[in-house]
DNA sequence: CCTACCGATCGGTAGG
DNA sequence: CCTACCGATCGGTAGG
């Protein structure tokens, strides 16, 4: 019945995730709890320090799974494989947190959103790489400029949290597959 | 130097598309109008009621720019050129009110938000059903439903308001091209 | 469109 | 973690 930080920060991620930054008051991120809004201070310095612990920690998951993807194999057709199974497992396993990363940077200070803002680059960076190394082995062709693929590819995936339901008739595994279908064929060098 | 109501509408949409809506105060906006949040009151009835306007410009000129898309051409692939090019139109010609209308329906009233989302179904049904003709024609190959494959391509699509400059390297016309050619790949059947 | 103001709610503190 | 409270800000109104 007690209450953790944890359980605190966790909370602020939800209710960050569903309802925005703003939309959300220390009031009630308390009823979540069941408890007063005052009694979160025991338990956090600040509503903004709040949010700055989910965002980390969302830069935190995703760099984490882009790092092991990358290490996880030398073609980049199986590398793009895994960055999407990387995203897709901390967008499934992390919801909240996802979102709240992905949508309420804004509401952050300059320099905590740079920090972000740097993150989610580095993130990116690493789809550029693999689709950069397709391109120069023929395997991927990028028109439009590496950047801008890699951009495609991450559009389908920051989308999840706005339409994939668990609970539907596409499973993860088959998501994963459908996505990396698609993408491969939208890189895929004519032959 | 008078401000219209048009004025208000228009200055609305750029702030809850930078900040989102419970991100803006009615001070706020009066402060970009230059004159006070309560003179605000004489121009609109609400805070809410201006959102509403907004978000519902947007399902406007979504709807309408789906609509002329179907009508010019009874080609599939044709057809999905000229909604992508009717999305990048709206995005890159009304582009807070497009961010609004993607962005800050969550903070409608249910009823509201309804109607925003119904109004997000009929313009992604544009999208399935030329998938589906592409399909049916066998020009297009959805192996993980018509449905997960117009999402696909819409994710590209509302994320251009989160990363594309229009005074960057890619101009209108050759964005367009890049999403068409991604998806027209992405979706096509084997041959 | 401004001045003056309202009740409600905000993030946060003091003291227990 | 609660009680009692603070100054600031919120959306909005009355009257001109």
């Amino acid at each position: 019945m007690t209450n953790t930080r944890d359980d605190v920060v966790n909370a602020a991620g939800r209710l960050f995730a569903e309802r925005g930054y703003h939309g959300t008051s220390m009031r009630d991120l308390g009823r979540e709890l069941g408890l007063y809004g005052s009694s979160l201070y025991s338990h956090v310095d600040s509503k903004e320090g709040l949010l700055v612990e989910v965002v980390e920690r969302g830069a935190q998951l995703f760099d984490q799974a882009a790092t092991t993807a990358l290490e996880s194999s030398d073609d980049p057709v199986e590398q793009l494989r895994q960055l999407i199974a990387g995203h897709v497992g901390v967008v499934l396993g992390h919801r909240s947190v996802a979102r709240t990363f992905l949508n309420e940077a804004r509401a952050l200070d300059a320099a905590h959103r740079t920090r972000v803002i740097d993150a989610r680059d580095r993130y990116e960076a690493a789809f550029r790489g693999v689709i950069r190394e397709g391109v120069e082995a023929g395997v991927f062709s990028a028109p439009a400029g590496v950047g801008v693929a890699a951009i495609f590819v991450l559009s389908i995936l920051n989308a999840l949290e706005r339409w994939y339901a668990p609970s539907g008739p596409l499973g993860q595994e088959a998501l994963v597959e459908a996505i990396h279908a698609f993408a491969v064929r939208g890189l895929r060098a004519k032959h």
